[in-house]
DNA sequence: AAATTAAATGCAACTAAGTCGCATTTAATA
DNA sequence: TATTAAATGCGACTTAGTTGCATTTAATTT
């Protein structure tokens, strides 16, 4: 995967990858600095040049921090305004726009938790 | 429209709820700093309060400012991962969440020009 | 209309996610 | 194994956005 985009394979790569590959949700530096061995600048130079090779895809949320994924088939992430959290929406809404490229799609608004407490 | 929430009316919002109605795409504190002649601290307040009383929107793109709208009638914005460049979409692509409250869409990818230029 | 008071503002100091320069280490190739 | 270009770690730095506090202003009371 790394290889194939002709990028060198590290140790930090791999690990990076890995992570996200098993992740359920979209993750930002503060949710694995714990679980990386890698420094801070590693991280965002290899998120970015992830990025650049379109391996990754990321967003920013509500909490000024940006969330990274593997975008295995196409779908919304979900962004509660309350209470911050991030998910993925199962509905494919696949739309084509004529011109464009679609990387990732985010809606904002109201989880159904937050929005009954209202 | 101030009034209407029950929050009190200054020349500060007055302006700033001006200049969203008026603007043609999301602005950004940068956007417009030069156009207001309230504080930096000010029109962040004030923005956090618009949101939390549900008068206006906001994202944050791909260059780490946060930009801020007045939703008229709801439709994605597309964001450029290459220029930056942000712009609302005609296409209305509204779709009903179950139970999910939806304040704003955005989309990431490629806009036409850049997608040409790869 | 002047007095009162709670809220809004400006200023300057601060916070923290993300970036950059540079010395050191590591991966890839010869 | 030697070579070299790229990757990493560390610490200093940047900057969008926040906060504390003194001052001003809007809304209400008398």
């Amino acid at each position: 995967m790394i290889k194939e985009k002709g990028l060198s394979y590290t140790q930090a790569r791999e690990e990076l990858i890995d992570l996200l590959l098993h992740a359920s949700t979209p993750l930002s530096y503060d949710n694995i600095k714990n679980s990386l061995s890698m420094d801070k600048a590693t991280f965002y130079r290899n998120t970015a040049l992830f990025e650049a090779a379109e391996i990754i895809s990321s967003f920013e949320s509500n909490d000024k921090k940006r969330y990274y994924f593997i975008e295995q088939n196409l779908h919304p992430h979900f962004i509660c305004t309350n209470c911050n959290s991030i998910e993925c929406l199962k509905e494919d809404i696949i739309y084509a726009l004529n011109g464009y490229k679609i990387e990732s799609i985010t809606i904002k608004g109201l989880c159904p938790r937050c929005q009954k407490n209202e």
